[in-house]
This record gives C-alpha cells, structure tokens and sequence, in this order.
DNA sequence: TATTGTTATACTCTATAACTATA
DNA sequence: TATAGTTATAGAGTATAACAATA
C-alpha cells in the first residue's frame, strides 16, 4: 500500500469536509429567513459579547473590518441591528440587536440547530457531545473569546 | 441566559470554523512544496483512484468541471500528472501521476501530516481516532468513494 | 442527441489603498 | 500621529454559456 494512502480518509481532510458541507446546509437553512450566514454569524456574536464595536467583531469573525461595514449595513436597513457611538470613543460603532433582530435571531438559531442536528445524525447524543469537547478543545487556543 | 445561547460555541459553529482553520494550515504547509490544497487533493484523487476521468474527479472534489480543467493543466505543466486519451471512449481523459508527481506527493502527504498532528495537539491519540471515526461516519452518506 | 473536455465571458467576492472623524 | 469606520478600486476566484470532439 502507497505510502500516500490514507490521505484521504484521515481526521484533517474529513474535517475540513464536514465544516464545509455543514457551512452549506446552514446557508441552506438561513436562506428561508433571508439571512446569510456571516449575518447570522454577525447577530450572533452581537448577541453574545454586549457592546461588541465593529473592529471587535472583525477579529471574532476572522473578516476584514470593510467586509463588516456591508453586513451591518444590510442588517441595519432591516432593523435587525443598531449602531450606536460609543460615547467613551465617538470613533467606535457600539453595535446591538432591535427587537426585531432578535426575534429573527431567535428563529435563526432554530434553523440552525435544525440543520446541525440532521448533519450529525448519524451519532449519537453521546457521541456528539465528544465532539463537541473535542472541537472546542482543539479550537480554543485559537478563539480566544471561547473561554468566556 | 437567551434561547440564542451557545450557538458560537455549537458543535456546529465550531465544526464549520475547525474546518476552515485546518485548511489554512494545510495550505500554509503545502505552500513550501509549491502546491495548492486543491492541487494536492486532485494529485491524492488521481493516484487513490486509478484510471480516473476528469469528470469523476470534479465529482469527487465537489468543484466545476471547468475548475479541473485549470487544475490539471497546471501539474501537467510542472509534470505531475499525465492525461492520456481512454481507449474504451476517447472522450474521457484518464489520469495518471508520473513518478515526479509520485515523490512530490509523498513530500505533500507527510507536510500535511504535520500540519494535522499539529492542529490536533490537544487531543489524545484515542481522542483524535474517536473525532476521526465520528466525522467518517458524519460523511460517509455524502462521500460516496469513502466506502471503498 | 448526449457527454467529455475546453474556452471565453460575466459576475461575485475579497483584498488594498485612500479618506473622514475622532483620539 | 494613530485608530475606527467608510468608500472606491482593482484583483482573484467562480459560475454560466457556448464550442469541438466523440459517443
């Protein structure tokens, strides 16, 4: 057997197949709401870190900070999501949900965990939960908001 | 704590972001060898399965036909891979890695290796054969050729 | 008439640089 | 002088459609 076999089959290539194709089914998912899944990921961090600037939210997303003046911008002509001056630093956006983005929000998460539960269907509550810990394991070192 | 809680920290979430950090490694690790991930998994393609055509595999890759086209041209350019017409149906383009495309791939496969062993450094063995089998079977429905 | 591979075009997405307003 | 956000431009990457060769 070829010293190259394996390759295929092995932890890494499997891994960075399975973010794909789940990055997909919750485009998929998103879709019916009319949200991407950077707005999601957008609403969701917003969500989570309270007074998150933009500049913030670039470096959790692992976007340029242009890349985020369009998302924000697309949600805010929904109303899904506010910029407000932060009045400590007048430079800064403090950005946060309206009602009606968490409304939305909250249906997105739905979806979402609709759509991650179908993808791992093929484990068990056990075995998804391994996965889960070992995931956040090995990503830890390199989402430093992930501790909180 | 808002129904929205956790999503970042979702098997999902973390799945999709796992997946997008280890191929930027192993991109960063093929680099030195003057490959592209996409180059290396047509080279791990072709020699994996014999006689293949360029159609199965784009199929495989889960890109355009079109794209493999460009692929291809480019390690046949550096002499890494050969097309060569099928008998059966002069149609099809059967590939093939010429013994250069052969050693360069051995460099690649033990690059990304490292590059894997690395990303995994947090996990046990056990831990790291567990993730491996619980994302086999999570592909396995959307992989056809992971049976084989 | 359908399929494999190829090419050319148009479109989308992203990265780079320059600008403003605040600090 | 440096930083947060914004805008505009150019480049890379991708998808679509049309073509030649073969079935």
């Amino acid at each position: 057997m070829a010293p190259a076999d394996g390759v295929l089959t092995s932890a890494g290539y499997l891994l960075l197949k399975a973010g794909h194709h789940i990055a997909v089914d919750f485009e998929t998912a998103l879709d019916a709401l009319g949200l991407s899944g950077r707005e999601f990921l957008v609403m969701s961090n917003v969500r989570a870190a309270d007074g998150l600037s933009q500049q913030a939210l670039s470096e959790r997303l692992g976007l340029d900070p242009t890349l985020v003046v369009g998302l924000v911008d697309a949600l805010e002509d929904r109303s899904y999501v506010r910029r407000a001056k932060d009045p400590a630093d007048r430079r800064r956006n403090i950005l946060s949900l309206t009602a009606a983005g968490i409304a939305v929000h909250d249906d997105a998460v739905a979806a979402a965990r609709r759509a991650e539960h179908a993808f791992l269907a093929p484990l068990s509550a056990a075995q998804r939960e391994e996965l889960r810990a070992a995931l956040r394991a090995v990503m830890a070192p390199r989402l430093p908001w992930l501790d909180a």
